[in-house]
DNA sequence: TTAAATGCAAAGGGTTTGCACCGGA
DNA sequence: TCCGGTGCAAACCCTTTGCATTTAA
């Protein structure tokens, strides 16, 4: 199972964020062009303060503010999502084609992701026992990995 | 299916946190008392923030350290563990006989325990397929509810 | 007696907001 | 032109920390 990070292969057409944003009369800036651009180089799961961080490296002059208005903005329009890491931090990721959920280990810190299809059962039976619907991009299942497991048999 | 809030009925026998204390060479302070306390009257989830407020009701003399600082205490010798709510923020929750995990709905915001048993099939799943062990306490199922579904059909 | 716990006040960290200015469309 | 966006700075909220003082055992 490999680990968060891993080859991008960006499932959106960036150059349509333009105009998903003007389809709704919002605007395509350079600060919004340079989020765009440090997400579609995220796979994984990102904090906002760490991507205020790479805006900056790219663009010293990015201000918070910005990059958390237009992550709002981002998510509104449906191009990323946002969970909640180990530590109860926003973390935000670029919506998959296919939805996914986390899997964090609370020793290592690692996380994984989780299809739809790792969880069906939880899905279905969500759906059919309680009339619930699961949001799987917002589902994180922390735990204790096997490495961790083997690396220290026996804690809690 | 019943929201969070239920009658109590403790599971931990809180006069017995005291011993707890005193077997590991803490104190048992009025403060202490007064957090534990409080706790007793939770069966739910609630922030610390909360609880901070909760115990200032009792004893306005409260302060936010000696709660969060309790907190982890507590948390350490096992009477209480934390989960994420959803806006990230930490919950904490008496532990209870059985360890739970919580359903929360985002539309209305309501949360729901989830027994072991509502979860086997993932649990037995994680472990077998990828020797993760996965901490109940600690899961938390974000989506939309039946009622919530019913009211408002046909929203994302 | 003495280490643990408290209270205060201040720092911290991430995130949000008000407001005047700027600039896409 | 005009409304959306930006930048700044300050506010916010919850939580943590340092340190002198108090207190349980």
């Amino acid at each position: 199972m490999p680990p968060t990070s891993r080859p991008a292969a960006p499932e959106v057409t960036w150059d349509q964020v333009r105009e998903r944003l003007h389809g709704r009369g919002l605007r395509w800036t350079p600060q919004r062009r340079l989020l765009v651009d440090v997400l579609s180089d995220t796979d994984g799961h990102i904090t906002g303060a760490e991507l205020v961080e790479r805006c900056r490296e790219q663009d010293p002059e990015t201000t918070p503010s910005t990059v958390y208005r237009t992550l709002g903005v981002l998510e509104d329009i449906g191009l990323i999502r946002h969970a909640h890491g180990l530590d109860g931090r926003e973390e935000f990721h670029v919506r998959p084609a296919r939805e996914h959920g986390h899997m964090h280990c609370s020793v290592c810190g690692q996380a994984w992701e989780i299809a739809a299809d790792d969880v069906k059962g939880l899905l279905r039976d969500f759906e059919r026992e309680r009339g619930f619907k699961v949001d799987l991009g917002h589902l994180s299942v922390v735990g204790i990995c096997r490495d961790c497991r083997e690396d220290d048999a026996g804690q809690v």
